[in-house]
DNA sequence: GCCAACGTTGGC
DNA sequence: GCCAACGTTGGC
């Protein structure tokens, strides 16, 4: 079965256009261990991903990504350069876990969250729950599809 | 810029 | 193990 999840980007600092660009990309700089979790124990390669825009106006889907590489060390906990750096981070305990995802397709249309808390069809949706707050959650099978139909495509994209 | 809702840290 | 203090997220 093809794991579905939500992954959130603020735009100023990694978009959509720029994963369109990348053709794929390594999602470093989680720091919560909920969502380190899913990434470690859950996502497997061709889990399909709704790419979110958080902190912006509106906060919208841009896209549709795809896992290419399961959860791996997240090198930039040990980089003392990186934003990310965390000194309890070590090669025998890296502590940090990313992925790497890779551009499907671009929504034809954003779907926005006031659009989604709108749509009662996407009521089971984590992302639309009080308090939710995490950078990569899980996303029910018939509210991925329901995203997707609303941004214009025939259904979850392969 | 505000602030609610969480998550983490660290003293005890 | 508790919990107060602090930090972060992210919508509004």
């Amino acid at each position: 079965m093809t794991g579905l999840w939500l992954m959130k980007s603020e735009p100023h600092v990694y978009p959509w256009e720029q994963l369109v660009e990348d053709t794929n990309t390594h999602w470093d700089g989680v720091r919560n261990y909920q969502a380190r979790n899913t990434m470690r124990d859950l996502m497997k390669v061709g889990d399909m991903v709704l790419f979110y825009h958080s902190n912006c106006k509106p906060p919208h889907v841009a896209g549709v990504a795809r896992v290419c590489k399961e959860g791996y060390p997240d090198f930039t906990a040990q980089d003392p350069s990186s934003k990310y750096f965390d000194p309890k981070a070590s090669p025998e305990n890296p502590r940090w876990v990313m992925v790497d995802i890779e551009a499907v397709i671009a929504m034809p249309e954003i779907v926005t969250l006031p659009e989604m808390r709108g749509n009662p069809a996407l009521e089971g949706m984590p992302l639309l729950m009080k308090g939710q707050r995490l950078s990569v959650q899980p996303v029910p099978d018939d509210c991925f599809d329901v995203v997707c139909r609303m941004g214009g495509l025939q259904g979850i994209p392969t």
